[in-house]
This record gives C-alpha cells, sequence and structure tokens, in this order.
DNA sequence: AATATATTTCAACACTTGTTTAATTTTTGC
DNA sequence: GCAAAAATTAAACAAGTGTTGAAATATATT
C-alpha cells in the first residue's frame, strides 16, 4: 500500500531533476513547482527560501549515502583486523556505494550525482550541507588509508585524495565527451566498467607516492 | 603604450569574472555590463545572445591554449625520436600548459579555469565550442599513449583519460576543501605543488593498465 | 569637409524572478 | 462534530530578466 506521495518530496523530486540537469540558478522555482504539479507559494511555505529547497534535495540522500560509506569502511577496516585494511579496499569502500546507487538507484539517484560532480566544483553552492556531511568521511577515510601507509606524508596524501575526489565526481557528471572521443567505443552509462578501472586506477597512484604496509 | 581596451574585451573580462563565480545561469547581462561599465545594450549589439558571450569568453583563451599545448606534445614527441616519448612527459605536456596559466596567468585566467572546471562537469554549456578546442588535443594526447603502449585497451585507456581529466579540472575550480579537510596543512594556491604530485599519480594510474615501451 | 559606417546611449518592451499576503480548504486531535 | 492546526490556493508585489529600436555620437573613408 504505497500512500500518495506528499507534497514536499514531489518537490524535491522536481528540484532534483532539474537542478541536475541546469544548475541552481538556472532553475526557477515556478519551473519546479509547475513539474511537481503543485502551487508555487508551496514551496516558500514548506521549505523557506530557494537555497533551501536545494539544500533539503542534497540532505535527503546525503544521510543516507553517508551511513552507507561509513559502514563499508568500518566493515572493511574490521575485517583486515589486526592489520590495516588494504589499501584498494579502502578506496573500494570510498567509491563502492556511490557508484552503485549512480549506476542502479535509479533517476533519482543520478541527478542526485550529477549536481554533487556540479557543486564539488563550485564551493558557493555546496556550503555547508555538503562539507557536514562529505568531510567527516573522508576524513575518516584518510585516517584508514594512513593507517595503512604510516610514513605518508601529509600533503601527498591530500593531493591524491583530491585527485580521487576529482576522477570520481567527473564520472558522475554523466558527460558523454568519453563517447564522442572514443568514436563509440565506450559504453558511458556502464559504470561497472568505470569501477573496475577507478579502483586500480586510484590505489595506482596513491601507491605511487607512499609504500603500503607490509611491503619493505 | 597599451591603447585603452576596446569594449568588447571590457565585456569579455567582466562576464569571464563572474561565470567563473556564479555560472552562466547565476550572471545576468546587466551584471555584467555593469562591471565593465558599459551600456547593457552593448552586449547584444557586439555578440548577440547572451549564450554568444559565453561562447566568446570560452574561445578567446581556447585558442591561446590550444596553440601551447598542441606545441609542448610535439616538442616531446620530436625530442624522443625515434622512440615513443615517456608517459610522465606525455601527461606532463597535457597538463603543464593549464596549471601553469592558472598559476602565474593572473585573474583573467583563473576565473576561466574555474569556468572549465563547471563546464567539464556540466555539459549543455560547454557545448560545441569546447569540443572542438579540447577534443582534437585529446585524441592527439591519446594517440601519443597509445605509441608509447601500444598493446593498451582502448576501454581502459580511454577511462583513464577521463580520470585524469576529472583530477585535473576539479584542481582548477579553486575549491578550498583541500584546505579544511588537512586541518590548513595545505596551501591549496600552491599550484606547482599539485603540478609536481598530479604527473605521478596520474602516470602511475595509466601504467597499473598497461606496461609502457621498453618495459618487456 | 562631407559622407558613410560603426559605435554608443537611453528608453522601453513583454516577461520572469523569488517571495508574501490573505482567504480558503483540508486534515488533525479530542 | 467541533475547534485548532496544517495545507493549499490565487492574486499580487516590486525587482530583475534578455533583448530591441530609434536617436545621438564618434570614427573612418573618400
Amino acid at each position: 500500500m504505497t500512500t500518495k506521495k506528499k507534497t514536499k518530496d514531489l518537490i524535491l523530486d522536481a528540484a532534483e531533476e532539474l537542478f541536475a540537469i541546469r544548475g541552481f540558478y538556472g532553475v526557477s522555482i515556478r519551473q519546479i513547482t509547475t513539474k511537481a504539479d503543485v502551487d508555487p507559494a508551496l514551496a516558500s511555505y514548506h521549505f523557506g527560501k530557494k537555497k533551501d529547497i536545494f539544500d533539503a534535495v542534497m540532505l535527503r540522500r546525503a544521510e543516507i549515502l553517508n551511513r552507507e560509506r561509513i559502514q563499508t569502511l568500518d566493515d572493511c577496516i574490521r575485517r583486515a583486523k589486526p592489520n590495516p585494511a588494504p589499501l584498494h579496499e579502502i578506496i573500494d569502500a570510498f567509491t563502492h556505494a556511490l557508484l552503485n546507487r549512480s549506476n542502479k538507484g535509479g533517476k533519482g539517484w543520478r541527478s542526485y550525482f550529477a549536481i554533487i560532480a556540479q557543486i564539488n566544483n563550485h564551493p558557493e553552492l555546496g556550503g555547508i550541507i555538503m562539507s557536514q556531511y562529505f568531510d567527516p568521511l573522508a576524513k575518516k577515510f584518510l585516517q584508514a588509508i594512513r593507517a595503512n601507509m604510516p610514513d605518508a606524508n601529509d600533503e601527498d596524501l591530500y593531493w591524491c585524495y583530491h585527485f580521487l575526489s576529482g576522477a570520481l565526481t567527473l564520472t558522475f557528471s554523466g558527460t558523454e565527451r568519453i563517447n564522442k572521443l572514443s568514436d563509440g567505443l565506450c559504453a558511458s552509462s556502464d559504470l561497472d566498467a568505470v569501477h573496475e578501472r577507478l579502483v586500480p586506477f586510484i590505489t595506482a597512484g596513491f601507491k605511487a607516492f607512499m609504500r603500503p604496509f607490509g611491503h619493505q
């Protein structure tokens, strides 16, 4: 028995889809409420300012993702005890939930990640919400890596994380330039193919700077 | 004798700076012309529609960059003859001009790359201009890598390029999250530090998939 | 110097923007 | 069933949107 969707969610769904395509400034409240088949005033009534709608869109799935990713990382660390977790498993834990949802989570999730891809390169909008939810996880992730590579240089470590972040988020954007560049050789939507390659690519990048635990 | 700047360039400069901060939809023509200290009607007169202003902003520096990067890549290939160019030199050729301009080119260039960082994750806006100028270079770059790694798998190669592209453009965005995450350990503006790390990171990533020429 | 072309100005266009107000309807708790 | 609270509607707000047209000025060409 699926009850009728509440107005709040109708608005968030519509906003999510539109923000993904045209960005925050490229979408008007009337476009959102029209798509949601709802009166424009309800957006203000339920959320307040336009930016608050955007924040609500971000928040909704960030909570889910955050729980999932922390869990995966913890599992991976626990499994390896008393040794530090292997690097490629840490990176897999960091990326898997994201790519999986992006690939198999349906249209809503795909839109959500498209927004993240924009925001990650545009700090003014990501703002508090994103930092609040993703920075703690990033720190946890970096701690896990450090446990694996105790002699790692701080700056090296953070830049490597930065590169990972960039490679990952560009993938979310769903750009089809890959397709064009490869003359159609790549099915850009097959995110399993991405995951298979992203993890070893990034792992190798990290290892270029630091010898992992157990190797000399 | 520096002649007074022409209106066209005044508009482009202002547009460039504003687009970098708030994106295409977040900037109005009146904001641009006000910043340029110029009548709003002049924007239409000189460029046409708003999108045409944006395209002109993109075009102006794309031409310069394109020339520079092709030259660097060709030099690097010529130097190595008759052998294929070393992988890290190819990647350096691909990134150096960009990071250098972004770092030492002044405010205009920094704005320009911030726009690219947004566009790279947002195909609707990048559109024809960017593909037209950057795709041919990307192909040249991939050819050079293939010469180095003749047995490289096509799909692997293109995904690796994708990761490089993501890591590179995120760097352009000038996000300061790195700073926050590292508790201020990283000076995010020091792009020399980026370059020192980006090239080995990416090189290692590529090599994870393909043995370079000469190594077995 | 006179003509032709290019540029600039100012005002206005019709339309959309985010947000608010007050009246009305629906839902809730008792 | 009744009162209180929540949700929805419709209309309006001032401000800003991209773009255009015609008149005025500056520049270039002969």
